[in-house]
DNA sequence: AGCCATTTTCCTGTTT
DNA sequence: TAAACAGGAAAATGGC
């Protein structure tokens, strides 16, 4: 298979997760919506120089006429770039695992491709962009913003009704319950990577809101809680809330109890605003990671980067707690 | 005011 | 080489 760095198991367990189209094209939608990936090819570790020389259309509006806008049929070879750009990104790929220069291609090219085309083009990875380009041939959302097709997005997840309002960028502010008022909007707008914090942000502000009025008791606060909410839980929340979670960490072994850190910085960043503490980095959150594992809420994960397991005294992550 | 739990910050060294 | 890991030491934080 194509070269991968250090990461190659767990980026293949990432990629094969995301393989719910449904998921990942949210994903998708929500990392499209900061910027997050870098647009210029020259930045691109695979330096490819794109036959496509024309300079892509600005965006005036919040993402208007990039490639998640628009049917892949129509797709400039520009915006098959991007859409492979951002598939790497959201699956922290190395770039060198796709070959982009089998790329260079419309969307109509891209749209007539066969799975073999796919895994012929792209080994393992095949198959998944294969399913992902097919489900935004037959279900993608088209024509307008990404903020709407968040929100349908965000729907076919909602189990229970009322329980999760959509995402909108006029609710980005939101008053929260018992630890701060989060700018979301200067904070995410201000921050790398954190379109996944932008969509986190507003979820569990939102959450944090419902918790204290469902369960004022519990937002009250416990013994020996200086800051409201523990830095473990925190994590757990973020695994066990997919509102919450746009990519942040990930599940490695649901039932042991193992996940990794996808955007680690974006993580501590989120932390960091938790805490009004801008200068929170995941150095420092791991160092409080680590105290957990004397105190058994956390277990070492030998030799595996960003990998942590809840120990024995991490409580309400199992799918069968409460 | 002081104690305590829980980080946060900083650091040096090691591993991947 | 960069990023992550390890863990000591000390400071900061905020509830009790």
């Amino acid at each position: 298979m194509c070269h991968q760095t250090g990461r190659s198991q767990t980026a293949l367990l990432n990629v094969l997760w995301i393989a719910d189209p449904e998921v990942f094209s949210k994903e998708i939608m929500i990392l499209q919506g900061s910027n997050i990936m870098n647009i210029n090819p020259s930045a691109n570790s695979h330096s490819l120089q794109p036959s496509w020389t024309a300079p892509y259309p600005t965006c005036d509006g919040f993402f208007s006429g990039q490639w998640h806008d628009v049917h892949p049929q129509y797709w400039t070879k520009f915006q098959v770039w991007e859409w492979l750009q951002q598939f790497v990104e959201t699956n922290q790929l190395d770039a060198s695992c796709i070959p982009f220069q089998e790329f260079d291609i419309t969307g109509e090219r891209l749209c007539s491709m066969t799975l073999q085309d796919f895994t012929q083009a792209t080994g393992a990875v095949g198959h998944i962009l294969y399913s992902n380009v097919q489900n935004l041939k037959w279900h993608g959302q088209y024509g307008s913003q990404v903020l709407q097709s968040l929100n349908v997005v965000i729907k076919t997840e909602q189990t229970d009704p009322g329980s999760i309002t959509p995402w909108k960028e006029d609710t980005f502010l939101y008053e929260s319950s018992y630890d701060d008022l989060y700018d979301v909007k200067a904070f995410s707008r201000s921050q790398l990577s954190t379109a996944a914090a932008n969509h986190y942000n507003a979820a569990y502000a939102e959450s944090d809101v419902k918790k204290s009025q469902d369960h004022p008791q519990r937002a009250s606060v416990k013994k020996h809680n200086p800051r409201g909410t523990h830095l473990w839980e925190f994590i757990r929340d973020i695994l066990l809330t997919p509102e919450k979670n746009p990519g942040l960490i990930r599940w490695e072994d649901r039932s042991e109890g193992v996940f990794r850190f996808l955007k680690s910085e974006a993580v501590a960043q989120l932390w960091g605003k938790k805490k009004n503490n801008s200068s929170m980095t995941y150095e420092k959150l791991s160092r409080a990671m680590r105290y957990y594992y004397k105190r058994e809420i956390l277990e070492r994960v030998d030799g595996r980067r960003l990998v942590y397991k809840f120990g024995k005294n991490a409580r309400g992550w199992k799918e069968n707690d409460s």
